[in-house]
DNA sequence: CTGAAAGCGCTTACAG
DNA sequence: CTGAAAGCGCTTACAG
C-alpha cells in the first residue's frame, strides 16, 4: 500500500518528479527515473487510477456496450477488443444490456457518464437519437462496430453487397429459389443489419429477375437452433421449397445443414447453404460463407478509439468505408439438382 | 458537466448535503434531499467516479479475470455476472488474458492492482501461488468460480462426481468399452478441473471393474472442432472402438455426434455420447447431459462478491460446499447393441 | 439534520 | 531537470 510519498522519499526526490518519473510526462534525467524506478519497485508500488484520473482527467478505460456476449460475433469481436486494450494498457468497462430495456436505461442514463471512462466503443447498438445525445454530452469520443450512426466513427462491413454477392453466388449456380433468413425483429439490437443484408438479397434476385418470395424470407435469432426450426420447417413444407438459402449469420446456416440432414437432404445435392461470418466451425461443416474478420474489428475499433484519443505508437487505419470480408467456397453450395 | 458545487448552490445547501442526500450515506431531511435530487435532476449531474472513490476508498467497480470469451462455459457464466452487476450498481472491469502468459502478467502484476477495484472474480483460472499472494496483498476480495484455491471463496460444481455420474449412466446403459474426451493440457487454464472430472471417469470405471484403456482417454481443447477430431480418429481405428464415450463439455459431445455421423455411423446405436455442461444446443442434438447453471455461478459469485463488501439486500447463498447441476437424459444415449 | 474543512493520492502549470 | 503548491471533485469525521 505504499504511496507515491513512500517513493518519493526513499528516493530522495519529490513526489513532483516520482510522478513525471513513472508516467513518461515530462522531461526526467535518465538518472533520477532510475532511482525513482528502483524505489518503485522495491515498494511495491502501483499508482492509484482514481486519484491519477482525478488529477489528470484521463482514465487509460474504455467502456464497451455490447447487447450479449453469446453470440459468436459478439464474443469474438470482444476477444479482439480486449487483447488490443490490454497491450495498450488501458482497461476495459463492460456494459451487457442483455436485450434488457431496463438495463439499457441504466447504462445509457448513468453508468456511461460516471466520468471514469476516456472513450466508449458500442457493438451493433442501434443508438436512439436521446442516446446519442447523452454520449455526446459527456464529450467523450465514441466508436462503433457494426452500424452507421452519423457523426460517429464506425467500423463495419458492406452488408449490402456482402448479402447480394451471396445471392449471386448461388444465382450463378443456377439456383432461382433462393431463400433468405435473416434476423428477427425482436433481435435487431444493431443498426438495420438485417435490413440492409436482406436489401442485398433481394436486389441480387431483382438484377437476375427472380421474384422474391414472401414465405422464403425467413428469420430467426442468428443461433443454430434458431436457422435449425426455420429450414426444417421451410423445407417440411408441402411446396414451394427452395433449393437454396442465404443466411445471414454462419450459426443459422450450421442450423439449416442440421435441418437438412435430419429431413434426409442433402447438401449441397438439395439444398445449398451459404453463410455470412467467418465462424471457426465453418471448415467442419463445409461452409461456404462470406467470412469477416470480427477480431480484426474489435482490434480496429481500438485502433481508432487510441487514436482519437491521441495516443502516439498507433497505426492509424487507412481510412476505408468498409472493412473487408472474403468469399469462402466450400462445399455446401453447388448448382441444383436438375 | 455539473458539478456538485453547482447542484449545491442551486439547491442552497452545502455539498457535504448535496453529497449525503445523493449517496443516502448519512441523514437527511426528506425536503432536504427532495430538493437536491431536483436540483441534481435539473443539472444533469452525475457523480464522479473517481472523486467519489478516491474520497470514500470504494469503487463499485468489480474485476473478472477469465481466459477467454470465446467458449459457452466462460460467455455464460459472464451473462450472469454482467447481470448480477448492473443490477448492483456496478461497473465490471473485464480482463480477459487470451491464453497469454504475458497478458496474464500485466493483469495479476499490474492492472489488478491499481487500487480501483473493490473486488475481483476470477474464472477458472488456475491462480499460480505468487498470484494469489499478489491479490492478498492488495486486500480486496476474490471469489473463484470453477474451481479451488486455498483461502478464496469458491463456487463451482463437483467434477469428480460428475464424471462419475456420466460414467456410471453409461456403464448401466450396459457399456464397458467406454472412452474418455477430456481438455487437453495446454488448455489447462483451470484449476484441476480437466483431472477431476478424468478422476471421476476412471473412479467409476473402477467401480465396475472395468480396465481403463488408455486409447480411450481422449482429449481436446473443449470445442465442437476438437470433439469431432479426437472421436473422428478413435471411431475410425481398425480396433478398440469404443461405444460410448464421456464428454467433459456440451460442446465436445457435439462434435462427437456430427463425427459419428459423417462416419456413417448411428448415435445411439453404434455409439453412446453423453456430455457436461447444459448447452442451449442440447436440445437439438438430442444430447444426454449433466446440466449446470453457469448463468447461475455468475450470479452467485456477483452475491457472494457483494456479501463481502457488506453490502445489505443480498440474499446470502446457503453455504453449500457445490453448486448443484442435473442430469438431463435425452436420446444420445442407449444401451449398447448387442 | 447541516456545514466548514480536511483529506483521498495523484498531476501539472508555474517558477527557478 | 526539479520542487512547492494548487487543484482534480468528491466523502466524512467533527462540531454544532
Amino acid at each position: 500500500m505504499a504511496g507515491i510519498k513512500d517513493v518519493a522519499q526513499s528516493a530522495g526526490v519529490s513526489v513532483a518528479t516520482v510522478s513525471r518519473a513513472l508516467s513518461g510526462n515530462g522531461k526526467v534525467s535518465a538518472a533520477t527515473r532510475a532511482k525513482v524506478q528502483r524505489a518503485a519497485e522495491e515498494l511495491g508500488y502501483v499508482v492509484s487510477f482514481n486519484a491519477s484520473s482525478l488529477a489528470s482527467g484521463r482514465s487509460r478505460n474504455i467502456g464497451v456496450v455490447v447487447p450479449t456476449v453469446g453470440r459468436w460475433y459478439f464474443s469474438t469481436v470482444l476477444e479482439g477488443i480486449t487483447n488490443g486494450l490490454i497491450e495498450a494498457g488501458y482497461d476495459l468497462t463492460l456494459y451487457n444490456t442483455g436485450g434488457q430495456d431496463q438495463h439499457r436505461r441504466s447504462v445509457f442514463g448513468d453508468l456511461l457518464l460516471r466520468k471514469r471512462l476516456d472513450a466508449v466503443i458500442t457493438l451493433t447498438l442501434k443508438l436512439q437519437p436521446h442516446e446519442v445525445d447523452q454520449l455526446a454530452s459527456v464529450g467523450k469520443p465514441v466508436v462503433a462496430i457494426g452500424g452507421l450512426i452519423p457523426a460517429i466513427d464506425t467500423i463495419r462491413v458492406d452488408d449490402f453487397n456482402i448479402a447480394s454477392m451471396a445471392t449471386e453466388h448461388l444465382i450463378a449456380l443456377g439456383h432461382s429459389k433462393i431463400a433468405y433468413l435473416g434476423g428477427s425483429e425482436e433481435f435487431e439490437v444493431d443498426f438495420k443489419l438485417a435490413s440492409a443484408r436482406q436489401d442485398g438479397y433481394e436486389y441480387a434476385l431483382d438484377q437476375a429477375n427472380l421474384p422474391v418470395h414472401p414465405e422464403w424470407l425467413l428469420s430467426a435469432d442468428f443461433t443454430i437452433q434458431g436457422g435449425y426450426q426455420k429450414v426444417r420447417n421451410v423445407m417440411s413444407a408441402p411446396r414451394r421449397q427452395p433449393t437454396a438459402v442465404v443466411c445471414a449469420s454462419d450459426e443459422m446456416a450450421f442450423g439449416a445443414i442440421l435441418a437438412a440432414r435430419d429431413l434426409g437432404l442433402d447438401v449441397p445435392g438439395d439444398l445449398s447453404v451459404i453463410g455470412i461470418d467467418g465462424h471457426e466451425l465453418g471448415e467442419l461443416f463445409g461452409l461456404t460463407t462470406i467470412a469477416q474478420d470480427a477480431r480484426g474489428q474489435g482490434a480496429a475499433a481500438v485502433r481508432k478509439v487510441l487514436q482519437l484519443l491521441g495516443e502516439r505508437d498507433v497505426d492509424p487505419d487507412p481510412t476505408r468505408s468498409f472493412f473487408p470480408t472474403e468469399f469462402v467456397a466450400r462445399t455446401s453450395t453447388a448448382a441444383p439438382r436438375t
